[in-house]
DNA sequence: TTATTTTTTACCGGTTCTTTACAATTCTAT
DNA sequence: ATAGAATTGTAAAGAACCGGTAAAAAATAA
């Protein structure tokens, strides 16, 4: 499910998207302020940003430039009034991915919506199968072979594992792990991480008590290692 | 091989493309009049059209237009001026596939192609027929026979199961089954899924409580086994 | 209406996940 | 180098959650 961010401060237009997007099973997180938007945008696991171009304390070029500058590349969806306003908008060429001029259809604005996602989710990379070390993984499927033996992971194991593997080389906190992967919604302890990782040892290394695979980096979390 | 038909007037842009996209093992048919495109999209047998926005007789929009109501499906990829110009295309919803601004890098074009191919050939392959493990079923007809006797599917019930053989061996979501069978104007809940699963157990299954074809993924879905 | 299909609901059983406690290791400060 | 503190490895037990299932309710078709 994808996880959409309204920044906007008209409680009427909040509610009416709200409800929409949410029956479209989009996930619908709300902030009625520029700066609470643009903390939540880079704090939290977004999909997409509807940013309204006129808000109370921090307009919406401002905070589209500032995460853009920030390195945030989150596709933002701009709300702007007039037709004159949407031009002057244009003229800055502020990194934008897509713009709506009030009053739109809802129906229009989710048809923009999923056009951004899917235009968005080709050019970012996934993988559906991946090789090392004698191991294959096929993500799609969710099976795993180990020198052509198989190996069961649970669902979990394949998210954990498909993670470590998009973040090569990487050194991944236990906190980051669990906010990317189990997501904001849940709060286990990190030491359940510890017992992700011992599992996962024991399917996928030779030696599971000299890892050459995931490695614990003392002090920070793992790191994968082709 | 997949042949493509470019539609564009600007001889620089073609040759451009021409050259790159024949490197990239396509057949590359150009047009450089809207008229004389629309043409041969409809009598060649072409992959994916590539499709200039402005054109000199005939805009991109109206081809785009034309050739839907025509009955071609042939995929299109428009190309479009600036922004403002994408903005006025999308908000028409003319039935192209992807939306590809100038000036645009070679690359991303072509990934955006393979893109829309590999999309459009997972919705159009079809079955008509399917045999396994004793069950045999037609899905124009709708009739299915396990071991030579009638099975009777609801026509919802056929449709899933179609589903689970398109994509045998995926892990199948609740969600993503609710997605692309039911539809995004109906919710029903993900136990609704569950309920269709064991039916069609009872039905296809030797041993609906031992699975063998239709098997559960613990906290991600389901998966179909020839 | 009646019959059929679809959806919801509720309870049970089982698997996975999470915590916990203790052992082993690594780091730091003497 | 060594002791102590902090961090990580590990296995086992309980908790939480998920899926199986049937029956009832709702929607739809005949």
């Amino acid at each position: 499910m994808k996880r959409l961010l309204i920044i906007e401060d008209d409680p009427a237009v909040v509610e009416g998207l709200k409800a929409s997007l949410t029956q479209e099973h989009f996930d619908v997180l709300v902030e009625i302020t520029g700066e609470g938007g643009f903390k939540k945008a880079k704090e939290k696991n977004i999909d997409l940003i509807i940013l309204d171009l006129i808000l109370p304390d921090r307009d919406g070029i401002d905070i589209c430039r500032a995460l853009r500058n920030d390195g945030i590349n989150t596709p933002i969806i701009m709300l702007t009034g007039r037709k004159e306003e949407l031009d002057k908008v244009l003229g800055f060429e502020i990194g934008a991915d897509d713009y709506v001029t009030k009053p739109f259809s809802v129906r229009e604005l989710i048809a923009r919506i999923k056009a951004v996602l899917r235009r968005k989710s080709d050019l970012t990379k996934d993988i559906d199968e991946y090789s090392f070390g004698g191991v294959h993984v096929d993500f799609k499927k969710q099976i795993a072979h180990k020198k052509n033996v198989d190996i069961q992971l649970s669902t979990l194991e394949f998210k954990i594992l498909k993670y470590f593997i998009l973040h090569e080389g990487e050194v991944i906190s236990r906190d980051k792990l669990l906010d990317d992967v189990w997501g904001y919604e849940a709060f286990p302890s990190t030491r359940t991480v510890d017992n992700y990782i011992l599992s996962l040892r024991k399917k996928i290394e030779d030696e599971p008590n000299h890892p050459k695979h995931i490695l614990t980096i003392y002090k920070a979390g793992y790191k994968f290692i082709d």
